[in-house]
DNA sequence: TATGAATGAGACTTCATTCAT
DNA sequence: TATGAATGAAGTCTCATTCAT
């Protein structure tokens, strides 16, 4: 195996244990018997547990950046796309831990972290917003809507309303569900006719 | 100064520290520090560093549970009350960190918090949710919208807004912000004439 | 009540607590609480816990030297003294944990105590030798015996049997125990006419 | 070296430091250093300092019983057996500070050795008691003699004796002495034609 | 290269002692 | 005089990191 592939697995290790224990919850012996080697092994790869740690991060973003963007070309309308994103986050949050937590977690260093988060954050922020931009080009959503909302709202609603829903009931959403999300965010909950 | 007087002392210095730091990263020293009093003294008053946090965490989603309620009840379209909400996170976000970060970090230790945590998170959601219920009856909503969803969107957001831009750029959000906001939610994004 | 009782008050409670729990294992408060009177308190009569502990253990010595005094001064014969001896060690190890625990458990300071317990250990041992001497010359005991020795076994034999005794059995020793010790002790357990 | 042995090195390193300075009086340190090992080390072959002292008690019970065991074996009459006990016990006392100490002190936390140590303290007098037995039907003991108080006589006397002389005047016992014991327990200090 | 036993800095916690009331 | 809230030194224990194998 290279080194890069063994870096990765200690990535995919490290990432399962930091999401569920937070950086100072963490032990390196359960990233290391996580990844199935020895102590010792993880300080070939990398330095020291923050730099693991900050490594991580970065990897996880980076790599949570190509699958939303990825899923985000692949759809035609905004409508699609938004359901396309809901599906991959509630995939995201079943699979490894909702991310929000890694986001929150890594605050706990944040001040040597900050560059690198806000860079994600920021970069997944765009992505959206460049959707909804070619989305008011195309005529799908309103000219006067301000994209930096209109992307929080997506974000905000797809997360809270699937992180309350699997942790609480711990069920994945139905379908029904996305038809719904894509309805409050398209037409909004007001009556305009009332 | 009365016993109860000093535990909320300790409460609003621990839940300082917690927010910035998270559980583990946390030193009791610190705490007492910004308490302005003995690392010992903080043992007078709780039996160990688990308890102190649990304890914070009640104290803190109580205190936000009763803010958040008056700060509802107060307005009187929903309209209004989301305007209300908004300024009411933004301050929060500002006053003591995201409550966001608190929430997520108090994760680490989730066996133990689970009923707490849930609790609140539940009981927040549903505050919002009987807001909604309201406004459907007053036909400021559409009677078909899902007031679970609804109030997801809402509270997602406000939070994921106001979360970007304080921490981005250490503003406070402006007058236009929240109109912008309450048009997105109520109107929604899309061009329902296009 | 004058300052000497309540002194006296406190060597009481301290004995017991640190009979129980040893130097290192006992608590000012848990002294405190058994004299029925606040922590601070008995910083009014005592500089330290250290010179509690030691004066404690001088208080002791000094009650246990003259209550076994007055026993053997009392009794007539060596082997009524014996008897008494022996009653009057089941009744303090009853009474309040075996003076050998409080001997023993003196060591841990061993060094700070060295001469007081020494010379209270001393005190015993040539009270009851010099009755030996008066026995032996009442023809009593053999003159050919050790005195040093005869007084080991006496109090050696007493404090084995009925530490073992009632530690175990928790039961107090009955009026036979008491015949055969003596006997042991004044006829040996040798069968001379082997 | 295997874990067995490491473990029994710091044994004996705890059992030095446990008898001198008691359970409470004893820091995880003092025994590193003893075992000319790091403080962390200790902690990989025992939980805790309390289940170190709670080993380290059996560990010293279970070679003081096989010792004892053998010595008494191998003698052929009951003052042999005596003179070939008395001897061990001042090498014992000699060599690892009075083991009266370390039971004393043991009773610190005693109800939670309990079981331990009384089993300890029984079984060595079963051993003694047994030889009585055997010097009984040997003629050599009395047949009216009780056995449990004659085990107490012998192992009272000796700890008495050479515990406060070795103490006192840290010398080691001479032959003498063991014939002086002998006497006294076999004939008694009785003058039988006085 | 891979390991895990060994380490010791640093955390949580206890409790002797102080001191304002 | 009597108290107990406050304190911080010091102990137990954890775990990031090292290094001999």
């Amino acid at each position: 195996m290279s080194k890069e592939q063994k870096k990765t697995e200690i990535f995919r290790a490290a990432r399962k244990v930091f999401y569920i224990k937070g950086f100072e919850g963490t032990k390196m012996e359960d990233i290391a018997k996580e990844a199935g080697i020895g102590k010792g092994t993880v300080y070939e790869y990398f330095e020291s547990k923050k730099q693991l740690f900050e490594e991580t991060v970065v990897y996880s973003c980076e790599e949570q950046g190509r699958i939303i963007q990825d899923i985000l070309e692949r759809g035609s309308s905004l409508k699609e796309k938004i359901r396309a994103l809901a599906k991959c986050q509630a995939e995201m949050i079943k699979e490894h831990m909702p991310i929000v937590r890694m986001m929150a977690c890594s605050k706990i260093i944040a001040r040597e972290m900050g560059a690198v988060f806000m860079e994600h954050n920021i970069r997944v922020g765009e992505i959206i917003k460049k959707q909804i931009l070619q989305a008011i080009d195309q005529g799908e959503v309103r000219a006067e809507i301000n994209p930096e909302i209109a992307s929080a709202a997506i974000m905000g609603t797809i997360m809270q309303y699937f992180g309350k829903k699997m942790i609480c009931t711990e069920a994945m959403p139905e379908e029904a569900d996305y038809d719904k999300i894509v309805q409050v965010l398209m037409s909004g909950i007001g009556n305009e006719t009332g």
